[in-house]
Parts: structure tokens; C-alpha cells; sequence
DNA sequence: CTGTAGATGAACT
DNA sequence: GTTCATCTACAGA
């Protein structure tokens, strides 16, 4: 397909990736979905796994664009990033959620029966669960498994402007959407003191 | 919809 | 020993 992103497109900075990103269709074992929310991670952002350098986890970031990197999480849960950047740059955009649009009986299937339909892929680790990821996928080349879809609006952070590098992590969603993750942040996450 | 609680592996202090 | 880029389950509005 004509449509297909290349890898090129991946070795730019996270930032500029991930709203792009947004709409655009991922396939990978039997099923198809449409991305609705992704979240851009740098070498320069605290909350990144690559902030410290690489590890024997986080090495696959560290590598050419284009590639999958899912690593393990919370002790049940895998999360799938797709490599940005440089070779090196230790970059990556997460995909936070997704609506299935094709091969949902395969995503229901490793999902659940009683999953319901919109849940399927809203949310890291149900996206990587509905995709069928797991560390195998680690590092497995996805040139050719993304495709552009159609342009959408996207909105950006938390905080409006992302001028400054010191901003937390720069996430993207598609406003309005059914299929973005309707999660906040942990209950245990300090809220912002006000006089 | 909101809020609370618990599970559980890897990285970090 | 503590934190974490999470999800599911339950209670209440």
C-alpha cells in the first residue's frame, strides 16, 4: 500500500510524530486499529523510561525508528511504543488507545467475551492486549504495519503550551473521540496546591 | 460518571 | 524498600 508509512517518518523527533500518528491505522496480527491517543517520550523527559539512559529493558528505544518496543509494566501489563528518532535518540510514542476497525472477534477473543466493544483498545495495555503484543513483539521492525489514515484534529498536554522542554510527557488525543481513554492520574498523585 | 483498593515485575535510591 | 508510562472490581452519585 501506497499509504504506508515509511520509516522516515518515525525517525523525527517523538514530538512531531505523535500527533501525526493520530487516525492512522496499525495492523499486526489480524487486527486493525485506529489510533485515538498516543503520548510522545524523550531522552529530556523525567517520565520516560530512556531519561537515565538505556537499559536492558529500554534498549530497543535506543535503536532505529520504526520499531516496536513493549515493555512489561505494574507486574500484569504490557504497553507499546512505536521507536522515534535518530538512531540512538532514545525516543518512542505510546499508544495509549485505539478503536479496532478490523479483526474485532480476534481482539474480543483475547480480550474477553465480556469486554465491551469500546474497551477493546482504550488504554495502554488493552491496546497491546488487543493487538496480541507481548515480549515477543519486542523489537519487531513496523515499517509497512502503519498506515495513514484520515487527517484528524488533534489536541495536546496537559499544559497548552509546549514550548518549553520542561513540560511533563506530551500526550495527543483526538478531541472527542469515543475511543480515547477516559483515565486521569493516579489518586495518589499530589494535587496542585492552591492558596 | 467519580473515587478507592489491590495485584505484581522491573528499575531505582 | 519504594516507585511506576495500568487495569479490574466494587461502591456511590
Amino acid at each position: 500500500m501506497s499509504r504506508a508509512l515509511d520509516r522516515g517518518f518515525f525517525a523525527r523527533d517523538s514530538v512531531v510524530v505523535a500527533p501525526e500518528l493520530l487516525g492512522c491505522i496499525v495492523t499486526a496480527n489480524g487486527v486493525s486499529v485506529r489510533l485515538t491517543e498516543v503520548e510522545a517520550y524523550r531522552e529530556d523527559d523525567p517520565a520516560s523510561h530512556s531519561f537515565r539512559g538505556p537499559t536492558a529493558r529500554t534498549k530497543v528505544m535506543f535503536g532505529p525508528a520504526g520499531f516496536l518496543y513493549v515493555y512489561f509494566t505494574y507486574g500484569m501489563h504490557f504497553c507499546a511504543n512505536l521507536v522515534c528518532g535518530a538512531d540512538g535518540a532514545g525516543a518512542a510514542v505510546l499508544l495509549r488507545a485505539g478503536e479496532v476497525v478490523d479483526g474485532a472477534p480476534v481482539a474480543q477473543g483475547r480480550r474477553g467475551e465480556n469486554v465491551a466493544e469500546r474497551d477493546l483498545a482504550r488504554g495502554p495495555a488493552r491496546l497491546a492486549q488487543a493487538m496480541g503484543w507481548g515480549r515477543d513483539d519486542d523489537g519487531r521492525d513496523m515499517v509497512g504495519a502503519v498506515s495513514r489514515g484520515e487527517p484528524v484534529a488533534s489536541l495536546a498536554g496537559p499544559r497548552t503550551g509546549i514550548t518549553k522542554a520542561a513540560d511533563t510527557a506530551w500526550r495527543f488525543w483526538i478531541p472527542g473521540d469515543r475511543y480515547v481513554s477516559p483515565y486521569k492520574r493516579h489518586p495518589k498523585a499530589p494535587a496542585a496546591e492552591e492558596d
